[in-house]
DNA sequence: ATCTATTTGCAAATGATTTGCAATAAGGGG
DNA sequence: CCCCTTATTGCAAATCATTTGCAAATAGAT
C-alpha cells in the first residue's frame, strides 16, 4: 500500500481547495504546493524556501495556513526543525518514518501498531480523542557499511 | 509495574555515579539531581531552573552532561521544549507519555507495542539499531468536562 | 594551603519560527 | 479593463529555546 496519498494531485485541484475556503491563490502558495506535491518525504521550511523564490517568512506563514486547512501535515524528527508533507484529499496523513541517525535518510512507514493498544491507554486514563506521534530511528544500510 | 525507576535514589548514590566518571560534584549538579529525583514527570530546563538558584545556562549544560552519562533522559512532546527525567541505575528510560492537549497534564505510560513490529520494520528496510520515540496526545478527564 | 583543570555566571550568539508594518497583489464589482 | 477593499507579501526586527565565549570561582588532588 502506498504510504503517501500522493495521487499525483494536480495544482488545479489543490488551489481549488484553497479557493473553497476563501483563501487567495497567490504565487507563493502555488509554488509551495507545487514543491510539496512532487516530494515523497517531508521537507523543512528552509528546504522548501531554497527551492523557491519567495520570502522564508511567507513559507512559514503558508505552511501554517495549509496545516490549519489540513492540506499539509507537520512532522517532528526531534531535531528541532519541523518537516512538512502534502496531504491527499481525504487523508489525515497519519503515518510514521524510519530515519537514519547518521545521514538522515528517511523511509516512509505505512503500518502502525494495533489500534487496541491506543484505545486501551485512552480508556485506562479516561482520555478522549487520543492520537499518537511515532517515529523510528536507526542506522540505514549505507551508514552501516561505512 | 512502576513506570519510573524512581527507586528513591538518594543523592549520595547519584553523586557517586558522577564521581565514578571523573566529573565534579558541584552545587548546581546536586541541586538539579535533587529536583529531578523528586519528580515523576519530565521537567523542562526552565522549570528546573525556576526551582533552583543557578544560571539557566548551567542547567542546560548539566542536563546535557547528565544525558551523555545516561543519568537523565530527554523527551520531546513536540512543543519545541525538551523535557528531562532522571534515570534509574540500569534503566534505559524507554517509556512513553499521554499528554493532554489542553492542560498539558502528563500520564506516564509503561507499556509499549510489540517488539516484533519494530523488528519487522528494521529488517524490512535493512536498518540496524532501531529504536523509536512515541507519545500519545488527547483530552484529559478534567478538560473533557470543561 | 596551594595548584590546576573544571565548572560557573553572565552576556552575547545561534537557529528556528513568528510578527509588525508598509508596499503589493488577488478577487469582486462596475 | 479599471477600481476598491482586503488579504498577502517582503523585509526587518522580535521571540524562544538552547548554545557558546570568556573571565572569575571552585572542586579535588597534592
Ligand atoms: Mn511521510
Ligand atoms: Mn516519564
Ligand atoms: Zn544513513
Ligand atoms: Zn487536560
Amino acid at each position: 500500500m502506498a504510504v503517501h496519498s500522493h495521487p499525483r494531485q494536480n495544482l488545479a485541484e489543490l488551489t481549488a481547495r484553497l479557493r473553497q475556503r476563501d483563501r487567495r491563490i497567490t504565487g507563493p502558495r502555488q509554488l509551495i504546493l507545487d514543491v510539496l506535491r512532487r516530494e515523497e518525504h517531508p521537507l523543512t521550511a528552509r528546504q522548501i524556501h531554497d527551492l523557491l523564490d519567495c520570502d522564508l517568512a511567507t513559507v512559514y506563514r503558508s505552511l501554517r495556513l495549509l496545516e490549519e486547512m489540513a492540506m499539509v501535515k507537520r512532522f517532528d524528527f526531534g531535531d528541532g526543525t519541523a518537516r512538512f508533507e502534502l496531504l491527499g484529499q481525504n487523508d489525515d496523513g497519519h503515518h510514521h518514518h524510519l530515519v537514519c541517525r547518521e545521514c538522515s535518510t528517511v523511509v516512509e512507514i505505512g503500518e502502525c501498531f494495533s489500534g487496541n493498544f491506543e484505545n486501551r491507554i485512552a480508556r485506562q486514563h479516561g482520555f478522549a480523542n487520543v492520537s499518537h506521534r511515532l517515529e523510528f530511528f536507526g542506522l540505514c544500510p549505507e551508514c552501516q557499511a561505512a
